[in-house]
DNA sequence: CTAAAGGCTGACGTTGACGTGAGGGTCAAG
DNA sequence: CTTGACCCTCACGTCAACGTCAGCCTTTAG
């Protein structure tokens, strides 16, 4: 498919699309004319790239990450310890800041959920 | 206390100290030569504003959230509606954004070989 | 009193993930 | 065979959360 269906399938801009594969997140094909020319995986792969970027994972991180998810192969992480601690470390800095979330929303909740509260104390 | 203490004691940096006053986090006194003058109370309020920062907040959420919460009481919240719609819409998108980094984190725990746990809400 | 340390206000620089044209090919439809 | 939708490659613009530097004033230590 081209960039403009991989788009809207996805959700990423055009732009967005471009520069994933110009952060080496993503290789499509190319068709005679010069188009790029991308597979169904592209679309699994552009979700995931999205759910990583939201969650504040940086393109390069994501550049590491990617291959391993995409053969679907642990075999390979689990051979590389340096990469493992790389990931470890993400997911400490992820839980953080779920853990930071949450409170902030109990804070909200305490908030919305007390009406016609005029005054603290 | 002045700027250097605060920034001492909560460990963001001068800069960022006067950069959350010109965002409205902060409105410190300020002493006869000019110079900003923190209570203790700002050493708290500093503290939430990197949690809720690292946690992807903007500091215009963040300024939205944080005049509410004084002394950890409510103050005025259940006679504003306008409020409380915002207070909710907000309390949304941090709802999504702990959606989006659990599934991240998701990803990575396959990756690490660690195994899924189920969110408990 | 003097120098170092710390504070002040601009104001320009930085980084990451794109937005937004400019200028120009490609392709299916009428 | 022209029109309009879609694609291409530069390449500059943007926005947030500060970093950094300049030029000048205030406070503190000796």
């Amino acid at each position: 498919m081209k960039i403009g269906e991989l788009s809207r399938r996805t959700g990423a801009s055009v732009r967005a699309l471009r520069y994933y594969e110009e952060q080496g997140l993503l290789a499509p094909e190319r068709l005679p004319s010069g188009y790029r020319d991308y597979d169904e995986r592209s679309v699994v792969t552009v979700h995931r790239v999205r759910v990583l970027l939201s969650a504040g994972l940086s393109t390069a991180s994501i550049a590491e990450i990617l291959p391993n998810v995409v053969d679907d192969s642990v075999v390979l992480t689990g051979r590389c310890p340096e990469l493992r601690e790389g990931l470890a470390a993400e997911r400490a800095r992820i839980t953080e800041r779920i853990e930071a979330l949450t409170a902030a929303r109990d804070i909200l909740d305490s908030l919305i959920g007390r009406p016609l509260v005029v005054s603290g104390r």
